[in-house]
DNA sequence: GATCCATATTCCGAAACGGGAATATAAATT
DNA sequence: AATTTATATTCCCGTTTCGGAATATGGATC
């Protein structure tokens, strides 16, 4: 059953916390490592879960793996996505994820697809 | 988080199963032996599941064990069965159950509870 | 071609899960 | 009291999950 991968998909909070990210536009590892503060492999090995069961899908540029929501999602995901935005309107931790996406985007426009670096480094 | 357990229990198929059918109204556990078909333990099992996370409520009525959705529900649960039911409702495993529960539904009010008895029995 | 950077994969251990077989419990019936 | 009925729990097993440490990959840069 379909639903169930998402379900799955679904019952993280890291996960929750990536997909919520990314219905506000495509990231990179770096800077989910930046907002999410969490360690790469963590990240790395959660966006490849949600990847092998098509809830995200990415595409190489240079260095950096752009990760994105699907661009024809099912029904099922939509609905479930829209429900996901809905629940999480009042939590604090998503919340927080989203100011620190906006905090930092400016920098990563400024210093284009390098401000991985920066990201990176200030998050040691 | 809250959310990520109401996930947990959404990402089996029989746990939702049991949770669409009670969103028709109560059931006791022989009622889903007849209605889902599955051995007593799987479905024990599940509904004790849901149980301890709070997404049911049960009452004991003689041998019997009702189970139901809570009556006041958490805003994401409300929100989560809402949009199961939305997921739910163009797939045949989900249709054919609540087709079962509503075609046996008379011959459980015939006999009162002892409707259980029979049921189970056919279920061998 | 050596190095650096961003990312992915592998290996490990602990915990949780899902299912079935067998057994326990608790209320009702005899 | 013994039995029956409905349901719950325990035990066991194979599988999945999550996390971290270490290592591998692949593109870019020197």
């Amino acid at each position: 059953m379909e639903l169930v991968k998402i379900y799955e998909c679904l019952c993280d909070a890291t996960r929750l916390r990536i997909l919520h990210l990314l219905t506000e536009g495509p990231l990179c590892v770096c800077h989910f490592q930046a907002v999410l503060r969490e360690p790469q492999v963590k990240i790395s090995k959660h966006l490849a879960y949600l990847r092998t069961r098509g809830l995200v899908t990415c595409e190489r540029q240079g260095n950096w793996m752009i990760y994105r929501l699907p661009a024809r999602p099912s029904r099922e995901l939509r609905r479930n996505l829209a429900c996901l935005q809905d629940c999480v309107a009042e939590q604090s931790v998503f919340h927080r994820d989203l100011a620190r996406r906006r905090a930092l985007a400016p920098k990563w426009a400024d210093s284009g697809p390098g401000g991985c670096v920066t990201a990176a480094k200030e998050n040691l």
